[in-house]
DNA sequence: AGAAGATGCATGCGCACGCATGTATTTGCT
DNA sequence: AGCAAATACATGCGTGCGCATGCATCTTCT
């Protein structure tokens, strides 16, 4: 099964070049305002959450060490989009919400990165193929976790 | 068109997620000796060219920052991994290849990484579901090329 | 040939990261 | 209740990165 481990290096390949070349062209580009990818990261877990987030479960979301995100998040709310509120049921905890701010520049980032995105995938590709995409990556990632 | 930019954005989280989980799972794995993964990105990227490279086509190849990659060449010579020699036809450029122990440790390395590569990839997808993965990835940065 | 700009690489500097560790709080065991 | 282990977060420290910049060399134009 020799040719198996080959096709699956290969994909392998493909899947980091990709992903490293679309997120490198986002990078650079103006659409992040004043953050960087990673912070609207954060902006954006905290938007799709139905309450105030824990640290350690933005870090699991945004894929960054737990010291990282303590202090991704000290920048962010030193830039007055995020403030931290107690946990009433968990004294050593502190969870994090968005500012009104960090609300209204969440949704204008979005916005604009969402643009960006539409316009560099489906540059490359039809319906049927980003839905193809997608759904293989989540069943890729999603055989991992079990 | 809007659903059109939904399914982009949905293929782009997607991508990138498991792109970021699986290179999440390479980080801390054992596999690397002493180097990292960009780290042997370089080895790899010399092992499949035809001869010694420069350092800028070393940059477009593993996605790094000029100046970043010439430290860590600087890194990778230290090590005795790598040799500089220079372009007769250009004596500005530097170009690098790898010393015998360089090869040594690239093949070494590659090997263990092509295993667990082929562990994490084949355990969520088939033959022809990695084949097409292959493609879709290959397809979207082909198209950004041009 | 000679000057002006482009190109290849190296270095100073500041920043974000991960690792190791510290402190406070909670949980579990007896 | 009381102590040990686990958990949540913060901080010191070393390191790699990108940006701005510098130096050397090549190219182009006149």
């Amino acid at each position: 099964m020799a040719s198996r481990t080959k096709l699956a290096n290969e994909a392998w390949e493909a899947l980091f070049r990709a992903q490293m070349t679309i997120a490198g062209e986002f990078e650079g580009a103006e659409e992040w305002g004043s953050l960087v990818p990673r912070e609207y990261g954060v902006l954006y877990a905290l938007s799709t959450a139905p309450g105030p987030l824990r640290i350690t479960e933005l870090c699991e979301d945004v894929l960054l060490s737990q010291p990282g995100m303590s202090r991704l998040i000290a920048r962010l709310e030193d830039k007055g989009l995020l403030e931290r509120v107690e946990d009433p049921s968990d004294a050593r905890a502190s969870r994090v919400r968005m500012t009104a701010e960090g609300m209204r520049t969440q949704r204008q980032v979005g916005a604009a990165h969402a643009r960006e995105v539409g316009r560099l995938m489906t540059g490359g590709l039809d319906r049927d193929e980003l839905t193809e995409l997608r759904d293989l990556c989540q069943k890729l990632i999603g055989a991992d976790d079990e």
